[in-house]
DNA sequence: GCCGTTGTGGGACTATGTCACGGACCGGCA
DNA sequence: TGCCGGTCCGTGACATAGTCCCACAACGGC
């Protein structure tokens, strides 16, 4: 099974470097493969997870969903980061209100619980790795409730555009109701205000994407 | 100094009662009172304190405040509780966007930086103690993200008020302003929320403080 | 082509936040 | 006692955001 694994896929994780080389083999020999499908939930309601996962591939989008249906989007779990939701369930026995899907296909490598405390408590570094990736999680979340609260929508819109064009390119694949999902906003509303953007001659707009035709704009408003 | 703090205030924190004898005599000679004043800030921006923090009585009110000056309140720290967030200060290096205040004089049991990792390492209920703490604000934030963003604030104000109500009684002792920080919302927006509370009869209101008089109604409307 | 599904635009209304103002209440002090 | 400044509260007018509802265009499967 772990032979499944490349052999050097730990590199990857920055906090993890620091760890003597025997931890690293052992590390090695005992992580498993996990494999998830892009659009599979990884953790939720009713789902704890076996082992502690450390991402290899493909990105997972932490969100929550209220009962009528909205959601809002939290964090991201990229290559190289743990997932630091699935470890909470693995440590604390709490029920957790969000809920992590596979973005895309996805690679992780395993730690059995009974090894995930026996980590946890032989190595300093791999202790620190884990509280640090709590406490960006911690701050990921900080964020989320400063922009919510405190922050106007066409200030929120027009900086995700700004971050999805640095991820995707200047033509952005987005339907409004996505846009909106990751503002958990109301797609009416993001509708309305990307009207806005484009009668500024900031965007256009088509079925399925946005296409960004002055940053300036964006950029001037999205600093406030 | 240890001599200030009583013999047995481990005992109220849940989590470690499973240490062994050993582990609480430890814990016992190496923890430090700390003092801290009503209303003085322990944590926040530019303010890293030395110890991990038991709370031993006091409360702690963690809250993000806003450029505009806007508030909004995060989650509280009880006696028998620990303050992850200074945890968290001494082993990452992130910034806090987050404040902790004292709302009330404060006495922890602080535990030197060197310690705590000693006794991170040596022991797996302690270990679990901490987790615990961080899953449970966690588990805090999501809620404060769920209500922000979904529910509405007659709601939310309703349900604040029936929490008040069982903290402190029928005649609630509080300002309109501090409800507002409360919910992260405005002063007046909270005004007018209660003279519709007051018209239905919920409530009776004057300078600085609430009167519950008849929890049913808002009890049915908190609960939607 | 037809047709169901999805995405978009927009009108009407409600909910929430902001700004501005005045008046009530409170404690200190002459 | 009456004045006075500070705090707290109520309210109108307006701006922003969310909800409900409907029409229609684009798309894909047939």
């Amino acid at each position: 099974m772990a032979s499944a694994l490349s052999h050097n896929w730990l590199e990857q994780f920055q906090g993890l470097s620091g760890l003597s080389d025997d931890l690293k083999a052992s590390i090695a020999s005992r992580a498993v493969p996990v494999r998830v499908a892009g659009g599979a939930q990884i953790f939720g309601p009713g789902h704890t997870p076996e082992y502690m996962l450390l991402l290899i591939s493909g990105r997972i989008r932490v969100q929550k969903v209220s009962e009528q249906g909205r959601e809002i989007f939290l964090y991201r779990v990229v290559a190289g980061e743990s997932c630091v939701m699935t470890t909470a369930c693995l440590l604390a026995y709490e029920d957790y209100q969000a809920e992590g899907l596979a973005e895309t296909d996805v690679l992780c490598a395993g730690l059995p619980r009974p090894f995930f405390d026996q980590l946890l408590q032989e190595s300093d570094p791999f202790r620190r790795f884990v509280f640090l990736a709590y406490s960006r999680r911690m701050t990921d979340l900080f964020h989320v409730i400063d922009e919510v609260v405190f922050k106007r929508l066409d200030i929120r819109l027009a900086a995700l555009l700004l971050r999805l064009q640095r991820e995707q390119g200047r033509r952005l694949a987005a339907t409004q109701q996505d846009l909106a999902n990751e503002l958990g906003s109301a797609r009416e509303v993001v509708s309305r205000q990307l009207q806005e953007f484009r009668r500024r001659g900031w965007v256009e707009l088509g079925r399925g994407w946005v296409e960004i035709l002055h940053r300036d704009g964006l950029e001037s408003l999205a600093q406030q």
